[in-house]
DNA sequence: TTGTAGGCGTTATCAT
DNA sequence: ATGATAACGCCTACAA
């Protein structure tokens, strides 16, 4: 059924009915009333391809993710609040998970082209110089979601990671911690990886702490790795830390859980401050004190960026940075002895 | 840039430049040469909606889901196994959320329609009679997900909600309880609200205990709805059950923390058991007992499925159920005294 | 208000 | 091996 049989059976042309399906130019009452019935009749519905073929607008936009679990991060939430500003649109969203492969990620890009989606809401983790080269001249707009690059000017929306795991530092110092360890995540992840990292370390060194390397370990965002983590960090250093800032909250999970059942206690033995705020942080053993960053936020405003590009001609900004706030709960020890004020 | 342009630079027909493209019939060798020089100095790529314009086929899955946040359930890992199965053929995925809108539902399947994806993935919540009408004379295939429908039958990928719920149950009969509470999910969701409290109901009853009202409550899948849910148990009893099912294990999670605050321990003032698995029921204080299902492997079933439908004109089966199992942890006491085998 | 016809970018069927 | 050309299903001047 397509709109040629529509007009056949309704008796006029196909110009007439694609006038009454768009509303475009007006139609006489008695006209509109027996193409729309044919058209119930029929079941008829217009074919987007060939619409937007000739409209060079398909009203889908792509989304790349690199994920290995879809649930295992707060990633849910964003896309919640992207699909709800897109919706709102009238968008619809094909979504491309590339599973941390550089190649494959690249090749989703050149499907979306093909595809022609009218834009691209990008979360980026691991960008290359392949990727450089490639999206220089990739001509759909791209908005970059968790991550900018000081080479290609695309608009951004990101995590406040630097600032944040400062903060997250800051508190533990403050809390009278000086022995401080940290669960990170590897650095080719540029915004989990290398920025909270460095607010990490310049916090550190700000109150002139010296960073104990024993006290290092790696994972990768997994609760297993946070528990290996913790392992780690404990069986290498003589003197324990009394404190560690695990870069995810699911890396702390398991650190909790690594000292939970080598008998020692959270936050008495040592105090565990995560990152993300993920739904079960305040149900934990103890309650995780954490960053939460606003992902709704992230997901809005990387939509409505996009949006405005292809309807205003421009993003309204260039960058946006979400909100954070440090949620204090249970799982970190106050260290400092004078509690006069209470 | 099209092909006709490629063409031209290239002085060529377009239908040579096609036939490089697509492999289709053999082109000479410098010819071929040229032509591809071309392409990839002008960076051409073919428009494919022109392409699935012509063939009648996109290549792409619609997938239909209805959740309120993507990542409480386990609904990433079935994302993730439906993704991989379908990007190994080829197929690009949209993805809508129809927030348990029933009419926002049915819309997303017109737009499917439209877009003329080749078949839908459809997680299905809620079935009401309009879906029914809808759906009958709907046009593309469709592989139903959680949720089978006597009326319509489209092949589905089930989990075993009801012998799952019934083996929960069961296992803390057998474990020596009599007063068992169950915290459930309202009816309109047919697969987690009603097929487990019937596995509830019927265990029982085949056991002759009798299901106390005052043990029964109603969450919505949220970890706030079982703390809600356990509180509202325990305010009404008089008599405390001994142990709780809860449908979900975040409801689970809810209710023991709920326990922990009032100061009961789990499970020795009272035992919990879940339905789920997700990733954090090992991590829990205590580790959750719950039942797992095998979220991969409705995913692959499912995707497989709709491709042996697209591609070898039916499905292999119509009705896949997945297996679970139940894993013991720390959060179901033992009632029984006997313990002489140990 | 309505109809005709060209074009959107491909593929595929003919010829040549 | 290559080139015209007719679809595919729709929109949109332009004409009537």
């Amino acid at each position: 059924m397509n709109i040629k049989e529509v007009a056949r059976r309704a008796g006029v042309s196909i110009a007439t009915v694609s006038r009454v399906i768009n509303n475009t130019t007006p139609v006489s009452e008695n006209v509109r009333k027996r193409v729309e019935e044919i058209i119930n009749e029929t079941g008829y519905r217009p074919n987007s391809l060939a619409k937007e073929l000739q409209n060079h607008k398909t009203n889908t936009i792509g989304v790349i993710i690199s994920v290995a679990v879809l649930d295992v991060t707060s990633l849910g939430t964003t896309i919640n609040a992207i699909t709800d500003v897109l919706k709102a649109k009238g968008y619809s969203i094909m979504l491309a998970n590339s599973r941390f492969d550089s190649k494959e990620e690249l090749d989703y890009f050149k499907i979306f082209q093909e595809k022609r989606v009218d834009g691209i809401l990008y979360f980026a983790v691991n960008f290359t110089e392949e990727h450089y080269w490639f999206l220089k001249k990739y001509p759909i707009p791209i908005v970059m979601i968790g991550q900018e690059n000081e080479l290609l000017d695309f608009p951004c929306v990101l995590h406040d990671n630097y600032y944040a795991a400062k903060l997250a530092t800051e508190y533990l110092i403050q809390m009278g911690h000086k022995k401080i360890g940290y669960i990170g995540i590897p650095e080719y992840d540029a915004a989990a990886g290398k920025e909270r990292r460095k607010g990490f370390e310049v916090a550190m060194r700000l109150n002139n702490i010296e960073i104990n390397p024993h006290y290092l370990a790696e994972g990768n965002f997994s609760i297993e790795s946070g528990y290996a983590s913790m392992k780690h960090i404990l069986v290498q250093s003589v003197v324990k830390p009394t404190a560690v800032f695990a870069a995810t909250d699911f890396m702390a999970l398991g650190a909790m859980h690594y000292l939970t059942e080598k008998g020692y206690t959270v936050p008495e033995d040592m105090s565990i401050i995560g990152f993300d705020d993920v739904d079960v942080a305040p149900y934990l053993n103890p309650p995780l004190t954490t960053i939460h960053s606003d992902n709704h936020a992230v997901g809005r405003q990387a939509a409505t960026l996009l949006l405005q590009i292809l309807e205003e001609g421009g993003p309204g900004i260039k960058k946006f940075v979400a909100n954070y706030e440090l949620i204090e709960r249970k799982s970190v020890k106050n260290l400092i002895i004078d509690n006069c004020t209470k």
